[in-house]
Order: structure tokens, then sequence, then C-alpha cells
DNA sequence: GTGAAAGCGCTAACAT
DNA sequence: ATGTTAGCGCTTTCAC
């Protein structure tokens, strides 16, 4: 048999038989309206132990008109680092307001993000928080103007008013090559996620505007951009220092790619000469030597900050027009992005 | 306003009244059943766009007598490396049944899992697969005479048959500690999460077995069991190395007291000297000096057992008794646990 | 192929 | 302080 169908389990009907009360009035323990008196509260609980009665969320959904006491998380990947902090955030602000998180990821899949959509709008989710993968938000009007809050996270809407919580990409990336520019580096390679992917095209762009203050010129040949596995990437990077007048430096822009730019220069002996400063970074980073200098985001924070705006929507404190929260990185040295340059003063 | 009730969204009678049909043929279309003519399929789903019309899964799922759709995943911490690979392991076997994965972590704490399971089964999730933080399950018998199926994960199943997939804790942890003095320790350190954690329990009986099994005894002074704090991790390390007659190498029974321990030994200048083997250690594991020898397990494939064999289960495929997965792990070799010690030959 | 009627388990609205 | 009635949006059942 596929699928049993119906699953015998008490209702409050058998309850209320049992405790020799109206359905209302288990009804009203339940959802711990006043006006129950202590003694037939009691009875009440007794029966629902003795039937383990569960209460079922979605006919108390369907009659009371509410949505589901659910939000829909949707992101690149539940097990990036980055991603499964957010999660956890924002589970830490709705767990004590007994809302539950459903997550989905995308692996930057546009389709996927809208099947995700789809299948969270049937549920009658409370909100949705989205990193998305899309570029073109306008898809998700409907089910705003249908009361859906939404709330983008690490890249901002595009074609929809929404609220927003990002890290300042751009600004982070200027600081990381900035800082190796300081260091005596012209000379810098550039290893990202894919152009199409917002928050790695807003890195890029700081890239240039750092180069762009420094006076230097672009050079394609030491910019590499998307990779189909983190193995190529480090191919790219052993391939980039084969050459003569091979870059000096590394802004590494996606914390996935950090490790294997790492190993690659270890793979060629030079993590001691070639500079690196990483957007984000790993959980050992400080533990590799020398330690990996990083343009730092606060995932916790930034995975918090949407939950509560979030929830502020949905209780209504928040009633404003969209946010956007752009959240300052940071820059923490370690010693990769310190290792000198040959402009080095 | 809190909490907006009624959000005005069209439902099946609205779409059956524009497309000229009744409410059976709209129902009809969206669940794909046969005998609906081409032309009034195109009619229905014309009006279902042009009204912005949504599935409303909790009246069918209320109607129809099914579950939810969904099932529960229950962690210890969704931000956790290892569980947020099992997680997408998890998730990545449901997706194409369309299901969803609704998480919660309960940080070790019971009463947190209980409520977890509480709330889920007032969604009617289809199963659960949890990683326990309770010793005594038989809390779960009610909800698994229901019909909703359990899968116990990390850490196997006490008072209630249920499936279960786990490394084999004990086997790896010998297999660590053995290589240690393999490589000439006798004095062997053990930092491990709380005897109350089945799992942390498990590695420190194969800790146990191996020091038994070359004729070492146990020595209070070198174990630390339980910390309030990856630094108390560090600084217990610390102090372990001052005193006289410490211990040459380490057993580091938890993925995240891994980094801790390293940190504790660059402190002291000793990570050349004194052998270190993590139980799954950390990403950048391989990129520390030296690299960190680990015994590993599979999350991935963890996650993606227990979800093939809860989808078996739904499905009915698996009918048969309670089975009890028991994964290998495998000694990875990186520098750390080869250092030698004083007894090396 | 399509439709009408009934009711899933719960709670809003209105008694009393 | 408790009960009665009706109906949320859908799908089952049965009719045509």
């Amino acid at each position: 048999m596929r699928r049993p169908k119906r699953i015998q389990r008490a209702t409050m009907r058998d309850v209320a038989a049992l405790a020799e009360v109206s359905a209302k009035t288990v009804s009203r323990v339940i959802n711990g309206e006043k006006y129950v008196s202590n003694e037939i509260a009691e009875r009440v609980r007794d029966a629902m132990e003795r039937l383990d009665y569960r209460h079922n969320l979605a006919a108390s959904q369907l009659r009371a008109g509410t949505n589901a006491a659910a939000i829909g998380v949707i992101l690149v990947d539940i097990s990036n680092p980055f991603s499964s902090a957010v999660h956890r955030a924002i589970e830490d602000v709705f767990r004590p307001l007994g809302i539950s998180v459903i997550a989905a990821s995308t692996d930057e899949d546009a389709v996927r993000e809208r099947e995700a959509v789809v299948t969270f709008a049937a549920r009658r989710v409370d909100g949705l928080i989205i990193m998305p993968a899309s570029h073109d938000h306008s898809y998700l009007s409907a089910d705003v103007r249908a009361g859906t809050h939404v709330i983008m996270i690490d890249r901002p809407p595009s074609f929809l008013n929404v609220d927003s919580v990002v890290s300042d990409n751009r600004a982070g990336a200027t600081d990381g090559v900035r800082h190796l520019v300081k260091y005596g580096h012209r000379r810098i390679g550039f290893i990202g996620d894919w152009p199409e992917v917002v928050s790695s095209q807003l890195r890029f762009e700081g890239y240039e505007d750092a180069l762009a203050a420094a006076g230097i010129d672009i050079d394609e040949s030491v910019i590499v951009r998307g990779f189909d596995s983190p193995a190529d990437a480090e191919g790219a990077v052993v391939r980039m220092l084969e050459v003569r007048d091979a870059p000096t430096a590394f802004f590494v822009a996606q914390n996935v790619l950090c490790g294997p730019v790492v190993r690659a220069l270890r793979q060629v002996g030079q993590q001691r000469s070639v500079a690196v400063v990483g957007f984000d970074g790993f959980e050992g980073a400080d533990l590799v030597e020398p330690g990996l200098t990083v343009i730092a985001q606060d995932p916790f924070r930034i995975g918090e900050l949407a939950a509560e705006t979030l929830a502020g929507r949905l209780d209504g404190t928040i009633a404003s027009t969209a946010s956007h929260h752009v959240l300052p990185t940071s820059l923490i040295e370690r010693g990769s992005g310190e290792l000198p340059g040959p402009f080095a003063s």
C-alpha cells in the first residue's frame, strides 16, 4: 500500500466525549483561552493524554483563517557555513514565537527558487526569507499582495519593493583589495563566483573600484569568475601561477573558493610569498600558516536582523515602507593579506 | 493590528466560477487526475493564473486525510557542519518527492526535542528524522503507533523500536587512539563532549578499549569531558600541557573541539610535537600545519540513508522490522596523528 | 468527462 | 463559564 490515507488519531470530539464537555471547551483549553474552570481544564487535559490527542494545525489554520505559523527560508545551500549560520539565527528568533522554519536550497537555480515559493505559498507560510538566485523578483508580487511578507538577504531585491538585509559586498571587496595594494601589490588576481550571482558581481565591482583608485588597469588574464567545482578553482590558480608575470596576490570573493586557493598556493609552495585576502573564509582560517586574512561578514547578525524584521512585519510593529539594511564587513588581518608585494615601501 | 486574520486569496470556487466549471474539475486539474479534457484544463489554468490562485495545502490535507507532505528533522544544531550536511542530504532525497523539510535545533536539550516533536505532530508530518538529545525515546511511541515514521540518526534509539543510521563511534574512536599508540604514544589526553551525550560516551568507550588493548591505564587527569564554550576547551588543553608528565598526544572526540585543541597547541608552540587525532575535524583541517589527522564520518551518507529509509517506509517499499545501519568511519592521515611519541620504535 | 452534495477537524460567532 | 451552529477550502463519493 502506498501512503496510507487516513491515520487513526483521536479528534477533539473524542476528547470532548471522554471529558464530557463540548468540543469548543476542548478548543478553549488547547488555545489557552480564559473562562475555563480549572476543574474542567484538568479533566480535558486528562482526556487528551489518555487518548494521545495531538492538535491538528491544518484544521485549526483552515477554520481560523490564519497562516501556517511557519516561515519559509530559501537559501543557496543550507549546508554552506554562511547559509546554515543564517538559518540558525532565523530559527532562534522564531522558535520562541511558536513559528516553525521550513528551508529549501536552490543551488543558484532560479527555477528551484520559484518552485520553493509555490510550495511555501501553498502551505500559507506567514513569511519568506530569501537569499535570491533569481534576478527579477516581480514574480513574488502576487504573494506579497496577498499578505505574505518577504525579506531578501545577502542580495538586494529587484523589481520588488520588500525589506532586505545584505552585507556591503562592494565596499568590503574594495577594502580587501586596497589592503593588498597597501602591502605593495599591483598585480592582484580575482577568483570569484559567476558574474550572474549578484553578490559576486558586487564584489567584483569593489575589486575594480580599488584598482581604479590605485591607478591599476584591469587585466582579464588574472580574473576567473565561476567554477564547476572546487578542484577547478584550485587548478585555475595553479595555472595562473605558472606563467611569467603571475599575480603576486589574490582576492578570493567567495567563501567556498578560499580553501581551493590556499590549497593551490601550497601545491606550488608559494603560500608565504603570494598574498591572499578572502571574502568570508572558512572555519579553520585562523589556523593555517599564514593565517588567512579575510573580509568577514556576520551571517548570524544577517539572519537575526532579517528574522526580527519579518517578525516585526508579522506582528505589525513594523509598518513602514521597505527597509534596506546594509551591514558593514570587517577586515581581519591574519598574515596572508600582509605578505609584502614587489611595490612594498 | 496584530497578525491579520483572513487574507484575501482566490479559492478554488473563484477559479471554478471564472472558468465556468465546477470546483471538482479545478481540483482534478490541480491534482493531475485524468478525465479532464484539454480544453477545460487550459481554461482552468488560465483562470488560476488570472486570479493568482495558490492551492491551499491545509484544506487539501484536511479533507483528503493525508499528512502534511513534510517531514520534521530534529538536529542538535542546524549550523553545525555535520548537522547541516545531514540536513542537506535529507532535503535532496525529499525534494524530488514533493516533500518539504522542517528543521529544529535542540542544543542537546531533551525538552526542546520533545517540544519540536509535539509541533511536528500537530502539523501531521509524514515522518521524523531525529538526532536525539534525549535518552528515553519511548515518549514517541504514541506517534509511532499513529503512523508517524521515525528514524534516529547519529545515536541509536532507546526504549523505542525504530530505524537508525549511526556511525561506528566506538570503533572509530578505537581506531584513532590505536593509531596514536602505534606512533609511540602512551599518555593520550581525551577531549570530548559531556558523558550524557550518547555518541560522545561511545567515543570515550572506544578510547578506553584502545588503551586497554595496549595495556595502558586510564588516567582521569588527562581526560576532560564537556565544556561550556570552545574557549574553555582551549584553556583546558593549555593547562594540561603546563604540568609535568603532560600528555604527548590528544584524541579529540567532537568536531567543534578540534579547532580549540589545535589553537591551544599553537598557543604553547607544541603543534609539531604533541600529536592529535580528531573525530570529524573541520573544514580547513587539511590546510593547517601539520594537517589534522581525523576519524572521518560521512554526514551526507548518513542523511541520505536515513532519508531513503524514511522514504521507503512512507511509500511502503520498506515494511520489514526496524533496521539499524552502522556506517564505518575512516582514518585520514594528514600529519598531526603521525607525530612520534616517546615510545616510537 | 463533468458536477452536486457532504464532511474532514477545528474555531468564529453567537447563544445561554 | 460553557454549549450550539455553521462553515473555513478542499476532495471523497456518487451521480450523470
